[in-house]
RNA sequence: GCCCAGAUAGCUCAGUCGGUAGAGCAGCGGAUUGAAAAUCCGCGUGUCGCUGGUUCGAUUCCGGCUCUGGGCA
């Protein structure tokens, strides 16, 4: 692999890349070279029913090398960045390679995040029922006044979270983001790396990515989970995966699925793209296409 | 060959009772501290098919031409 020389051999290595960017096999050398433990940074890749969708490395892939926090989570399980950062935090005795395209995650692992105790089942509940009948003014009503100054306001997804914390722990949102502490692994401690390869060669990747994956079985991952399919279940985020369902109810041709899916995965690359610029600029960022 | 309907942003289309035009999607830029492959915000100059005519002024009205659908022969 071209370039890995140039890497740290003891620190932490941090690789971050846009989908289709080829990341895990560069993980993989590195895993190979200095007998890291490859950990999943990617918010999908986590759950088990999406081997092919998400492009998790393939079964002999995770027999060859030691990988951590890949499809170990349900489709009833309960995931976020905080169940991540502690399961990583768990990892770090061993020599490892972060890997994943979750600039979210990154983010924690390296800036840290705030400890705020976990929203129940019955604040969600009601705040997911407030933001489905269009009542986000509602929520928005209820914050205090240091939380409402820092928050999207525009966004629901944003204002519910600071609705739930506010519900859930009686102290607002920015009060336990102003507490947050030191970093599990602050960026003076690790070696990053941010690939970075050209849009058009992306582009092309992407599609053909998807082709394979049909090929491989995505479509037979997608019948298994359409009995439990619910649109909003994290897990049923997965890029392709509403496409295929639509497909699977007769609501699509397969072509118009697969345009859509690809449409979709280009569209999830620029904002990445866009996370790896502007938050990650401090980070090495190779060219590699 | 004749008749009808189209021809406007990368795509699908709206519109201008004549004063050089705007939506959706795509694209581009940005935000993003527990659902993040999520969610949200911002950005619209394009020979208004070509060519004559009328007019102070035509993408808009009239004629011709070209192309694309559909119909009749």
């Amino acid at each position: 692999m071209k370039g890995i020389d140039q890497l740290s051999r003891e620190l932490p290595v941090l690789v971050a890349g846009p989908t289709g960017s080829g990341k895990s096999a560069l993980a993989m050398a590195l895993s190979a070279r200095d007998g890291r433990v490859i950990v999943n940074a990617d918010a999908l890749q986590v759950y088990g029913c999406w081997r092919v969708l998400s492009a998790r490395p393939s079964a002999a892939e995770e027999a060859e090398l030691p990988h951590a926090l890949y499809g170990h989570i349900g489709r009833d399980g309960e995931y976020s960045v905080g169940a991540w950062l502690r399961e990583v935090a768990g990892l770090l005795g061993r020599p490892v390679v972060i890997v994943g395209g979750t600039g979210l995650y990154f983010r924690a692992l390296t800036e840290g995040l705030a400890e705020i105790p976990p929203v129940g089942a019955s604040v969600r509940a009601e705040a997911d029922a407030l933001r489905l009948s269009g009542r986000i003014d509602v929520m928005r009503a209820a914050l205090d006044a240091q939380t409402a100054a820092k928050t999207d306001m525009h966004n629901p997804a944003r204002v519910q979270r600071a609705y739930e914390v506010l519900r859930a722990t009686g102290q607002g949102l920015a009060a336990w983001q102003t507490a947050t502490a030191a970093p599990l692994l602050p960026l003076c401690d690790v070696q990053t790396l941010v690939l970075q390869p050209t849009v058009p060669w992306l582009d092309a990747r992407i599609a053909r990515r998807f082709s394979v994956m049909l090929e491989e079985g995505a479509l037979d991952e997608a019948r298994a989970a359409l009995p439990y399919w619910q649109p909003d279940r994290p897990w049923a985020r997965a890029i392709g995966a509403p496409e295929l369902i639509a497909h699977l109810r007769g609501e699509v041709s397969l072509q118009s699925a697969r345009d859509a899916a690809i449409l979709a995965s280009r569209q999830y690359a620029k904002r990445q793209r866009t996370w790896f610029r502007t938050r990650m600029s401090t980070w090495t960022h190779w060219a590699c296409d």
